[in-house]
RNA sequence: GGCGGAGUGGCCGAGUGGCUGAGGCAAGGGCCUGCAAAGCCCUGUACGCGGGUUCGAUUCCCGCCUCCGCCUCCA
């Protein structure tokens, strides 16, 4: 089976294929930088990156563009109510989410274009589409004419060209009230650039078709965000684009919420759980675990109960690694079995590939428990490479834990708990349990936890 | 009002016209173990409600109830 992926625009399951041999082209909305992180921000992250690699993986090459609004109405009010520069203000929350990304182990993008890099390109698409008779100027604004493009207007999200209503209200110099802003007028004090129809500022849809154009060409492949854009952000950008004559989008892919409460974490609520303080009490391998296992078009209802779950489920898988990597040393990667890859080429059907890798943990584990080194071996390294697929091998540089404790303080620490542990072997083959009890006792109150093995003691650093 | 999604065992969460409700978590029993932990094995009266189609529906069709989302900035 070859990769199928759910196309929100025709609302069909269908088989993937690149407008350009081997290469893969994916352009994601990524953050309005006006304020920190929350989980929801980051799983839309989160699954596209779980689709970059998996496409990798099958022989892709990936071209991912994930974008950042760095000029935008709530910046500039938030920015100006706590007395900061706009571009300080984007450039800090730019920063947070880079973080924030980097810490649960996405990989980079091919490019993170910022919309102010690339006010000539809107000119430019916006100066097409005025030739084209799709927009029209008035008084420093321009818009888009849905009327102009009413056959194709609202077919992405199923809406009636008729029916349609944008939220800017009724706005001065436009013609019809379903028409949406393609560039404002500045209004004195705001950052502005220059353009053919006077001084302003980028309306809210343009700039994503000018950046995925700018670096995917006028057709690419997929077009990824969270649900909410499908209407109007998405409708509009494509309205845009396909107007100007531009292919755009061959398969456009929503991720779904994460919820609180059962309501839609958003900041209007007040209900968002900040990435900050989820690492404060998680381990970043952990909440990815749980935000990426879940099928990336259902919403995540987000709970301690369930973080929890992940937790301990992640931790087996961690726990088998670790088993097998005491036994026989260093395990490298291996092959993915047919169930895995049959699932993630099922519009990446995470819950059934996970499982898969369950049942691998469980063999391995048998293997373990009977002495087969060479069949746990072989199962460890599909493992590694199944969980690296979904960014979670948990001997990967990032997420084991000999790194980013600081080199020196890991040897002393580590060489600390192995003499200790040493007595506490001699203690107990000279049946002392309890100088062997008081010892693993005093480890655990320092944070260490040790576990005996066919294989001797293992030790792991407990948190929280 | 327009458009869309969801309701499965104690919990999370897949899936299918009938064969064994995937997988995980929790629980109970067992094996292993100095103890603990981990691991392995075993145990589970499900598919929101009411109709219909069918030899047979959780799965298809109709109606209803409940919850959620978009249509205003939003991942």
């Amino acid at each position: 089976m070859s990769l199928h992926l759910y196309d929100t625009a025709t609302r069909t399951t269908r088989e993937f294929h690149p407008s350009r041999d081997g290469v893969a082209s994916i352009y994601v909305c990524g953050a309005t930088v006006q304020g920190p992180p929350h989980v929801g921000h980051v799983r839309s992250g989160l699954n596209f990156d779980v689709l970059r690699r998996w496409l990798q993986h099958s022989g892709y090459d990936v071209r991912l563009i994930r974008n950042v609004t760095d000029i935008e109405d709530k910046i500039l009010t938030k920015a100006a109510e706590a007395g900061r520069p706009w571009w300080e203000w984007a450039a800090t929350y730019e920063r947070a989410f880079e973080s924030a990304y980097d810490r649960l182990g996405c990989l980079p993008p091919s490019a993170t274009p910022r919309a102010t890099g690339h006010i000539t390109q809107m000119v430019e698409l916006i100066t097409r589409l005025i030739e084209r008779g799709h927009a029209y100027a008035a008084g420093g604004d321009v818009y888009f004419s849905v009327a102009s493009f009413a056959q194709q207007y609202g077919r992405l999200s199923g809406q009636r060209p008729e029916e349609v209503q944008q939220g800017e209200g009724a706005l001065a110099g436009k013609r019809d009230p379903r028409d949406f802003t393609l560039w404002k007028a500045a209004k004195p004090g705001e950052p502005s650039w220059p353009t053919p129809w006077g001084e302003g500022r980028p309306g809210w849809h343009l700039e994503c078709s000018a950046m995925a154009t700018t670096y995917l060409g006028g057709e690419f492949d997929i077009h990824g965000g969270g649900l909410d854009l499908v209407f109007p952000h998405h409708e509009n950008e494509r309205a845009q684009s396909a107007a100007a004559g531009d292919g755009f989008a061959r398969y456009w892919m929503h991720n779904a919420w994460v919820t609180a409460s059962g309501e839609k974490m958003s900041k209007s609520l007040g209900n968002t759980l900040t990435i900050e303080s989820l690492l404060q009490r998680v381990r970043p391998a952990e909440l990815r675990y749980y935000l990426v296992t879940p099928h990336y078009r259902s919403t995540v209802e987000f709970s301690d109960a369930g973080m929890d779950e992940a937790i301990a489920t992640y931790r087996r898988i961690e726990s088998f690694l670790r088993r097998v990597v005491q036994r026989t040393g260093h395990v490298g990667y291996g092959t993915v079995p047919g169930e895995f890859a049959a699932a993630m080429d099922d519009d990446l059907s995470t819950p059934q590939a996970i499982a898969a890798v369950h049942t691998i943990v469980r063999e391995g584990n048998t293997a373990l428990d009977e002495g087969d080194d060479a069949a746990a071996r072989e199962a460890a390294a599909s493992v590694r490479t199944m969980t690296d697929l979904f960014g979670l091998d948990p001997l990967s540089e990032q997420w084991s834990e000999e790194t980013g404790t600081g080199d020196a303080a890991h040897r002393a620490l580590k060489q600390l708990v192995d003499n200790l542990l040493e007595q506490r072997q001699k203690a107990r083959a000279e049946r002392d349990f309890a100088t062997a009890d008081l010892v693993r006792d005093r480890l655990l109150e320092a944070g260490v936890a040790v576990e005996d093995t066919p294989d001797g003691p293992m030790w792991t650093l407990k948190d929280g």
